[in-house]
RNA sequence: CGCAGGGUGGAGCAGUCUGGUAGCUCGUCAGGCUCAUAACCUGAAGGUCCCCGGUUCAAAUCCGGGCCCUGCACCCA
């Protein structure tokens, strides 16, 4: 059976884990989550890309070795991985060696097919930045001091022919709709595919540039560190093996909107074509997270750190907080004001709270066991109702990347059942001797149970501790397993099952 | 210049593709409750859905025009 394949795009090592990383992660975790309680096998891929000019030059300037900075940078980001919980399933870094075969082996498949050449390269050059420079790169129709002197100079260097794939690539975005996400992202592409690329250069001379894959064909040449990255998708998952066709295509490939041109729907659709290899299924471009509080930090003196908040509110906080607020595909505002909004009132109030209170009464009113629920009126069947209501609706919101749509359905019924719990005023039936109110006050706790019980799973992709904790709160140890669809139905399952003690699951932050 | 995205009660956002009494969270005001994390529940005030025009029985939504904000190919989620 073939795998449920996503990727992340591998990281840049040159520079530490901020919030987009932390994002990209998570936004991925959540949908590699939802497919597996969904019953499918899933493969999740992310790691770092290691080579190319800016890590030489920042080890340079660290006087070390670049694979010595790339241990020390796949170290920061895997540990980001692991404090936010991510559950990949592999982590690749362009330096293994089974990635430098596959990009070999692909380079010598594609030169012998003639899909790459050997031409001059001319441009402006810089020789003390030892970079080639760009028209735009002049200030005023100047170039910058920094720059040094400027000079036109001409190399031999292999061409990838992209050119030759560009009628194919224009009508394959067009008749696939659902290749690139958000749709609206795929105007933007087709726009700037209305003007023909030029062929890819994919090598960089050695003498310019050591820190890279070399050509197979030429040593005296590494490998463009585009190119290079692009392959960690096929290199991960055994490129010229058998075991390729249990992930191959790749369902998912998630990425900033910033890397959508030229690199992954250019470039990228175009290797694959060359390769004979199926497109992936869809291109999931994510916006920017954008930090206005810069502003207020300064004034305070203090600067914030999108990241401190999974040290102070913990990972699901976290989570939940960047999956709530961020509209898949666009772009979202981070501030401190939001976040402690999200985290005291959602998950402390809401939430939280509503477990606390739970908990509470089942232990002081039933023993801390949950009782029969043999008592129904339209209250009751009202809060059913609404959840058969939304469950295919939350489905659905996953399915389709709508991670803040699902949550904010999710928390429409915390709201229900905390105004349920008023409407039925258990403490108020447990002062009553009656049989009958009894009977109600029993059934209550049983419904309230059953509902937060469906809550938490359902919440299971995107705060998967806190469901956890939640459910074994509630006596339940092994419904992680379960089937999404069977755990997500009402049931009477969790009758006569002891539940734990309250605890805070978000003690509430002040400030 | 052009292209793309956005402009919805005090704040932040859904909704726009598939027209049908404008929705959510926070905030404000009033009330209720006391199981609970100064929490929870109820009610109220508050909107020319950027502007102009068009299509339609009906427009936040579709069409045309205009204004404003943000991005746009070294690298960067």
């Amino acid at each position: 059976m073939k795998h449920f394949y996503l990727t992340t795009a591998i990281d840049y090592a040159n520079g530490q884990p901020h919030m987009g990383h932390a994002y990209e992660k998570v936004l991925a975790d959540v949908i590699a989550r939802h497919r597996r309680l969904c019953g499918q096998p899933v493969y999740f891929l992310t790691g770092l890309d290691e080579h190319g000019q800016k890590v030489q030059q920042t080890a340079e300037k660290e006087g070390i070795e670049p694979q010595q900075l790339c241990d020390r940078v796949a170290g920061d980001f895997q540990k980001l991985c692991h404090s936010l919980h991510i559950s990949h399933d592999d982590y690749i870094r362009t330096t293994e060696k089974r990635h430098k075969i596959v990009v070999q082996s692909v380079l010598q498949k594609l030169f012998e097919q003639d899909e790459i050449y050997l031409a001059d390269y001319q441009g402006l050059y810089s020789p003390r930045l030892e970079q080639f420079l760009q028209e735009k790169d002049k200030v005023d129709g100047h170039w910058p001091e920094e720059f040094g002197e400027v000079i036109e100079i001409s190399e031999k260097n292999y061409f990838f022919r992209l050119r030759r794939y560009y009628p194919w690539l224009v009508h394959y975005i067009k008749t696939h709709p659902d290749f690139i996400f958000p749709h609206f992202r795929a105007k933007q592409v087709l726009e700037f595919l209305k003007d023909e690329p030029n062929d890819l250069c994919i090598s960089r001379p050695k003498k310019r540039l050591a820190w890279g894959i070399p050509l197979p064909f030429d040593e005296d040449y590494v490998t463009y560190v585009w190119f290079d990255a692009l392959l960690n998708y096929l290199s991960a998952v055994g490129y010229g093996e058998e075991a390729l066709g249990h992930y191959w295509p790749v369902d998912i490939q998630i990425i900033g909107k910033d890397i959508l041109l030229p690199a992954h729907t250019i470039y990228w659709p175009c290797m694959l074509k060359a390769l004979e290899l199926e497109m992936p299924r869809t291109l999931l471009a994510h916006g920017w997270w954008l930090v206005s509080g810069s502003k207020m930090s300064k004034s305070t003196g203090q600067v914030v750190q999108p990241l401190d908040y999974v040290r102070l509110c913990g990972a699901d906080a976290f989570r939940y907080f960047v999956m709530r607020e961020m509209v898949i595909g666009q772009d979202c505002d981070f501030s401190h004001e939001r976040f402690m909004a999200r985290y005291n009132g959602d998950l402390g109030n809401d939430f939280g709270n509503l477990v606390h209170r739970l908990l509470h009464m089942l232990r002081r009113y039933c023993g801390s066991a949950i009782p029969r629920g043999n008592f129904s009126d339209a209250d009751d069947q009202a809060l059913r109702q609404h959840w058969q209501e939304i469950l295919p609706r939350i489905s659905e919101a996953y399915q389709h990347f709508a991670i803040h749509s699902a949550l904010e359905l999710l928390w429409e019924m915390l709201r229900l059942l905390n105004r349920f719990t008023e409407l039925r005023s258990p403490w108020s039936l447990a002062k009553s001797s009656r049989d009958e109110d009894r009977k109600k006050l029993e059934a209550t706790l049983a419904t309230l149970a059953e509902g937060l019980r469906l809550v938490v799973n359902a919440l299971q992709p995107v705060m998967p501790e806190t469901s956890r904790i939640v459910l074994n709160a509630l006596g339940l140890t092994s419904e992680a397993n379960l089937h999404w669809d069977q755990s997500l139905r009402w049931s009477q399952g969790l009758e006569g099952r002891s539940v734990g003690d309250p605890s805070v699951l978000f003690p509430r932050v002040e400030g």
